[in-house]
DNA sequence: TACTCGTGGCC
DNA sequence: TGGCCAAGAGT
């Protein structure tokens, strides 16, 4: 017999369940472990409408774990870009790699998923209570806020996370944690908000010390943020008989394994040397405002108007058809960077 | 532990 | 309109 708290949760889970891709329709079969663990790795620290398009598209071209560990790594990364943290990606190819080697079986215990490549204490949770039906705890950050809430936890984030985790597992039910854990993400994503929480909408209203302190969303509590740096870089444009020359960045570090105009070394550390790949003359093509998460970016994009190629290397990228630069799987401030260029260089309006 | 790592939508 | 926020993981 579960708790109150999580039978009245579970009730309003089955009444008010969100239709997302990913779900098994009420009253069928276990979800595909495939499909649940694809979902929650695009999940991650992303919205469910940005990932919708992406779900949709990884699956038609890659149906099951075994067809996505046989893509090429490239189309992979590039069928992610403008998703973010591109790290995930290849992340996920490994994990598919190596599931694939276990004959297309995904562990079914919250250590063996724990153990894969991309699936952190979350994931592994998420996925053996979801696809597998065991009780697991599972915290993010909905469950964060709606469990800092309902005991009014007063010690700040991150510094709370070990009470929280202790309050998600006292309230965990033996049975049906993945709908449990479910239930908590759609309760945060639809009523218990970060802004302006709909309580009286709320099945846990009754049960919620923050709310009788009547500012329910003070909570969670949390640290002061660092301030973020703002940088200059800059990106450059060399085009030569309808192609661009595009690198590939290094698979550490910020867009790793992406496709990439060149550029001169900005990072979140410090401005770039403004130093182009090869001499000539170049023309300023505007700029880029772009915010990443811990620092902001002005990026100009300069247009090459010079010829001498000989310092373009094979080995160090590729000319890249410029009328199908979609294609090329470019991470969204790279794409922003080659529409101004297109623009300017009046290929396109 | 604290930092790094994207992006788009929201008010 | 700019800071806040999102189904976090890796190091």
């Amino acid at each position: 017999m579960p708790a109150p708290l999580a039978s009245a949760l579970l009730d309003w889970y089955d009444a008010h369940a969100r239709t997302l891709p990913w779900r098994a329709a009420p009253g069928t079969s276990a979800p595909d472990p495939y499909r649940v663990w694809l979902s929650e790795v695009m999940l991650q620290q992303t919205t469910v409408a940005a990932v919708k398009s992406y779900f949709a598209e990884f699956t038609r071209r890659w149906p099951t774990v075994t067809a996505l560990a046989e893509a090429p790594e490239g189309e992979v990364m590039a069928a992610w870009a403008g998703l973010g943290y591109y790290a995930r990606a290849r992340n996920l190819l490994a994990c598919a790699r190596v599931v694939a080697a276990r004959g297309g079986v995904f562990p079914d215990t919250e250590d063996g998923l724990r153990a894969l490549p991309g699936l952190g204490a979350y994931t592994a949770a998420a996925v053996a209570a979801i696809a597998f039906g065991r009780r697991a705890v599972v915290v993010d950050a909905n469950v964060e806020r709606v469990v800092s809430r309902l005991f009014a936890v007063a010690e700040p984030l991150p510094g709370s996370r070990p009470a929280i985790r202790r309050h998600a597992d006292a309230i965990t039910p033996e049975l049906r944690a993945g709908d449990f854990a479910q239930a908590m993400m759609d309760l945060g994503a639809t009523i218990c908000t970060p802004r302006s929480p709909r309580c009286l909408l709320c099945p846990l209203s009754a049960s919620c010390a923050a709310r009788k302190t009547g500012e329910p969303e003070r909570f969670p509590v949390k640290a002061a943020k660092k301030p973020k740096p703002q940088r200059n870089g800059r990106a450059f444009w060399i085009a030569r008989n309808g192609a661009v020359w595009l690198v590939r960045r290094p698979d550490k570090g910020m867009l790793g394994g992406m496709r990439a105009l060149p550029d001169d070394g900005w990072s979140a550390k410090g401005d770039g040397s403004g130093e182009a790949p090869v001499s000539g003359s170049w023309e300023p093509g505007g700029t880029v405002a772009h915010g990443f998460t811990h620092f902001g970016l002005d990026l100009d994009l300069l247009i090459y108007r010079g010829n001498d190629w000989a310092g373009l290397g094979a080995e160090q990228g590729e000319w890249w058809p410029v009328e199908r630069i979609d294609e090329a799987g470019l991470p969204t401030l790279f794409a922003k960077a080659a529409r101004l260029a297109l623009v300017s260089t009046g290929v396109e309006a």
